[in-house]
DNA sequence: CTTGACACTGGAAAGGTTTCCAGTTATACT
DNA sequence: AGTATAACTGGAAACCTTTCCAGTGTCAAG
């Protein structure tokens, strides 16, 4: 018993396959004896559409690939799940499969994105994180391929994205700890490699100046990676003649460590020393002190690239192929 | 110019079809001189064969779906890029996409499986974080669908697994721990309805006998899910009448937690108190002092799940279905 | 009774590949 | 020289859908 064919079940029915086509996919023209005749058919063969010959009439495959960088993040990423599966959402609402697609660093990317699209693997390509110089985005611009990168590069400008606001996001938290009236505060900062980490430390210093606060190198770390690198950072700030009264984090891991860090100095997280994170880990809520932080809206910002995707493909021009998402903070105890 | 298909290379080439075809696939019967005229006139058309077509005209459309629950994991999920992006090279390796495709808790699942694999999105399903009485299982075995399970289900037998012998794992950290003379080991354990989490439950124990250990009810503490749960639990054993020497963890997360709030209560772990983990997560060899875990080799665990998938759809006898994988005990300084 | 419009239907064509089969030419062997 | 074999080639068929077009039948209006 072969996989029955569209064509078995017109026979079944009694009608042409035109007409089985048509039914099944409740086109204007068929009467309704017919259609339920087809449908009941179907049922009875436990009849499915091939999707494989459904995309090679038509022009499209109907699938989306994601294209992580093959990553080297430092701590795991712990919201890469919560991501993709609202990606996956996103796609379903859409009626696309998601193909998930990571990129070798050493490999030839060019070639692998290209075939990605030329084979008609995907109809579209979802970037993640992206640089600050990166190579992919200019790549895939210069190639005219189909693409919405989830993040800004810099030194290039008409090309779909969608980007959270990070410097809306560290904005807020600095102002948070300085309408709590900290004057000192300090700010751990990620890889400036990554766009995000750029943006992240912008909003932090904007904030300072808005409020006509010193910038102080001296309290300001970037780059930091591993739990004992910012361990490391963290008790120097402490041990400063002026130690900060708060510390703005680029993101949640790094306010742990060094709230885990500040107690080893004996101090009292969100009493002695003000916090606040990025990022909304799950985690977050459930330090203790809870943690201050700042939430990206996952999902509209799926929703967003893939229908930003949808406007490239079809080269619609009255998609906005531009986005950026406001982030929101959420105050809890540690500032 | 729409893009060429294997007609206009051909013409261009000055061959057939077919004979173009065979000089793509490097098939046997064609002469080298007519395999570089197919090749010169490829790149100069820039052709890339639709895999939509290929797919069609094969019986197969090289696509392996991934299907993990949506899930509510506590603490998000750190390790799954790592797991996905192995998943990925596993399937590159054997030029097959991969697919995501995760599973709303709510909605009919099953329909949702049937199409994937009916309509052709897929040859075949990878299952991840199976329960011990798991649904997904139960319904594809059921209805012969070709999948491979990581992870055990019980009450079943005859479907594709491969699993990492979580048992092992703990059994070997629990030794470890015994055989640094401790007696009195607590264990922290994981939600009991993941499979997973009743193994390493199972294999603590099972090391406390092999070595006429008692059974302590009082040190043994499961279904931990959040960081406050797990602090108060902790709290608990520290400050019985008689706290254990040592404390086996299920999870780095768990084991990072019972540390810190070790020494919250003034304890120095590694020397007060020994400490191990599981899962070797990135976080894992930077905490202080570095974590004692156990690795599972994902990798190893990638391959085997897509070459015994490969094996269940083409319905080879000869390829082995179910697999259990070793994991390695990694001895760092806090045991 | 004829004509037009209308509602529905069947079947062919297209989409782009691989595979199979029959055919052509060249080579080797008797 | 004649035949058998080998080496290669071209093109048709198959994979399974959707879409388009021409056709059939019914009904209303003229």
């Amino acid at each position: 018993m072969p996989k029955p064919t569209i064509i078995d079940l017109a026979r079944r029915a009694g009608v042409g396959v035109g007409t089985a086509s048509r039914a099944l996919n409740d086109a204007p023209d068929v009467s309704p004896a017919t259609r339920e005749r087809v449908l009941a058919a179907a049922a009875a063969l436990d009849y499915h559409p091939s999707a494989v010959a459904r995309r090679l009439q038509g022009r499209r495959s109907d699938v989306v690939a994601y294209v992580p960088e093959a990553s080297e993040q430092p701590a795991g990423d712990m919201q890469f799940k919560d991501f993709m599966t609202m990606l996956a959402r996103s796609c379903a609402h859409q009626s696309l499969d998601l193909l998930i697609h990571p990129l070798r660093t050493g490999a030839d990317q060019g070639s692998e994105l290209t075939r990605l699209i030329r084979e008609r693997r995907a109809d579209g390509l979802i970037l993640a994180d992206t640089r600050v110089a990166d190579a992919r985005v200019y790549y895939l611009a210069e190639h005219k391929l189909p693409f919405v990168a989830f993040g800004r590069t810099s030194g290039i400008d008409n090309y779909a994205y969608v980007d959270l606001d990070s410097q809306a996001g560290t904005y807020a938290s600095t102002t948070h700890l300085i309408e709590r009236g900290h004057q000192r505060i300090a700010f751990l900062g990620l890889p400036l490699a990554y766009t995000y980490g750029q943006h992240r430390l912008d909003g932090y210093i904007k904030a300072l100046h808005a409020h006509s606060l010193p910038i102080d190198p001296a309290l300001i770390h970037t780059d930091l990676a591993t739990e004992t690198q910012t361990r490391e950072v963290v008790r120097q700030l402490l041990l400063m003649p002026a130690p900060p009264s708060a510390i703005a984090a680029a993101s949640d891991l790094l306010a742990i460590y060094a709230m885990r860090t500040s107690e080893d100095f004996g101090f009292q997280p969100g009493r002695d020393i003000a916090f606040v994170g990025f990022d909304d880990l799950l985690l977050a809520a459930h330090t203790r002190p809870a943690l201050t932080t700042v939430r990206q809206p996952f999902d509209l910002i799926c929703d967003l690239l893939i229908s930003t995707l949808i406007g490239v493909v079809e080269a619609d021009p009255e998609v906005l192929r531009q986005h950026l998402v406001q982030p929101s903070l959420i105050v809890r105890q540690s500032s």
